[in-house]
RNA sequence: GGCGCGUUCGUCUAGCGGUUAGGACGCAGCCCUCUCAAGGCUGAAACACGGGUUCGAUUCCCGUACGCGCUACCA
């Protein structure tokens, strides 16, 4: 790890259409990683499976990178030396490993079709020996092999995988890691569409980008002996590995859809800040030794490091990741928060066009707000007013002390001009005085009439922002006979 | 089934042989308060189990159990 040469990382995900969470946090690592190190962060899409391409994934991929305050090095639209950064377009240079590892006898055609393995499994299964390739074309003869050739039967290159030895890695992250070959199927490299597999081409980029320092998750670590027996064949260099823990359902089951959203768009398209979604997965198996839980992208980038990256998988808690907004929400200038949390606001109908009734109006809900998306239902009673039904409404609006308090209320404001959280505050005041009235019972009728609501943000500022008219309109609406 | 990885409060974690096992989310209570939040304070809550090693194990070693991942011409 004390080496001369400059660190370079990648992230590599399969462009399936959106960035899973899971990835997010393996890009972040892998970019505190190289920003710590002054190393280069490389982004490179390994669309090697045809049947999966996703239009637009790519672009929605880099997007939400930036978003996210992850900027790579080079990558899809940003070349560097060791470009294209997207495997589809290197097909050549991973037929070409293909076939130099045939020739030096670490690789073989097979031209089993999928129904003939089929077939193999099924009897395997049925004889109960363990399901794997039984290697049958590993021993063809060149002149069986060319025959196959020349009839145009379709073929896959396989690995050749020893019989027996094994392969030790040291994971920064696990340590000491010992894979048995004899249990190792040969992989495919290379498929019958000409299209590697990860494997081949995930070896063969690594290399060829110069990549020290291979961070991804969890469940790639089966893959290493497959990895390393293939750098060991072309006489490559292997990287230094660190395997990081899987992000969890709260089941314990690897995170996936069905049992949240995982995907970043969804968090941005709610109002989740950047900033604390990476903050919280940043804490997602990594921490300082300190008890500290806010820390910017600057900061994260000086304390982050591999060797404090835990073992064991991390659940993605929701509740604390909105805890986690909230605290940084509040933490915003007002102007920001008003951006944050208009493209809730506007589509649901409310008028805020009146900047100054806006600005006050999530003043008042900031207490209230974790994720912005919540703003509408919270602010709904700002322009719009529920009838209050419920059995509270009877005893604290609709009994005697309660008309007496909204009739009280309406002779007052009748005379003032102008609604303010201060005037309101004394007529409120005056109430209390002249009827006898005070606490709950003097509130609620108010909040009620005002409001529908049993709850929220104080009176005053309510009245404040519904206005004269409005106040006098809904207090007008609960008098009773 | 095989292989691999993992195991401290419900959750995220600190701990790197001797601690009242600390912090955070959540939860409960109290304060504030018309209410709901926010904020402050307090509290309940954990070392999977069994063997070793050691004067002494949450910590080191070995088992067991449990969990998870992988086992494709998907990544």
């Amino acid at each position: 790890m004390t080496n001369q040469q400059t660190i370079r990382v990648r992230f590599a995900p399969s462009p399936t259409g959106y960035l899973h969470v899971g990835g997010l946090r393996t890009a972040l690592y892998n970019f505190l990683f190289a920003r710590k190190h002054g190393g280069t962060f490389v982004l490179r899409i390994e669309d090697t499976d045809r049947s999966r391409h996703v239009e637009g994934a790519i672009e929605n991929l880099t997007a939400t990178l930036r978003w996210a305050g992850l900027d790579f090095d080079e990558g899809p639209g940003k070349e560097g030396a060791f470009g294209p950064y997207v495997q589809s377009q290197r097909l050549e240079l991973y037929r070409q490993y293909a076939n130099e590892l045939v020739d030096t006898g670490s690789a073989y055609p097979c031209f089993c079709s999928p129904e003939e393995l089929d077939t193999m499994r099924q009897a395997q299964m049925e004889r109960n020996e363990r399901v794997r390739y039984d290697r049958r074309c590993r021993s063809l003869t060149p002149e069986e092999v060319d025959a196959k050739m020349a009839e145009g039967t379709s073929y896959v290159i396989r690995l050749k995988v020893p019989m027996f030895g094994d392969v030790a890695v040291n994971d920064i992250i696990r340590g000491n890691v010992t894979f048995q070959l004899n249990i190792l199927d040969d992989q495919v490299l290379l498929k019958s569409d000409g299209f590697p597999t990860y494997h081949l081409a995930n070896v063969v980029d690594d290399h060829h980008m110069q990549i020290t320092h291979i961070i991804r998750g969890e469940e790639w670590l089966p893959s290493v002996p497959k990895h390393v027996l293939i750098y060991q064949a072309l006489g490559w260099e292997i990287p230094q590995y660190a395997h990081l823990p899987l992000l969890l359902n709260p089941d314990r089951s690897k995170l996936s859809k069905r049992q949240g959203d995982v995907a970043v768009e969804d968090y941005r398209a709610r109002g989740y800040l950047p900033e604390a979604l990476v903050n919280y997965l940043a804490l997602l198996g990594w921490s300082e030794s300190k008890d500290r839980e806010f820390y910017s992208m600057p900061e994260l980038i000086e304390a982050f490091s591999l060797e404090r990256v835990g073992k064991s998988g991390a659940v993605f808690d929701l509740e604390k990741l909105n805890w986690m907004n909230g605290q940084y929400f509040r933490n915003l200038p007002i102007e920001q928060r008003m951006e944050l949390c208009r493209p809730f606001l506007e589509p649901a109908g409310y008028d805020i066009r009146d900047e100054n009734r806006y600005r006050k109006i999530i003043e008042a809900l900031t207490p209230r707000i974790q994720v912005p998306v919540e703003a509408r239902e919270k602010a709904e009673f700002f322009f719009s007013k529920h009838v209050p039904e419920d059995e509270t409404a009877d005893v604290f609006l609709y009994s005697e002390s309660g008309q007496k308090v909204v009739h009280l209320l309406l002779e007052k404001l009748k005379d003032i001009e102008d609604v303010t959280a201060e005037r309101f505050s004394e007529i409120l005041a005056d109430a209390k005085s002249t009827l006898g009235v005070k606490g709950k019972y003097l509130f609620m009728p108010v909040r009620l009439a005002l409001t529908g609501e049993t709850h929220g943000p104080e009176l005053p500022l309510i009245a404040e922002i519904l206005g004269k008219e409005e106040c006098l309109k809904r207090l007008q609406e609960e008098l009773r006979a």
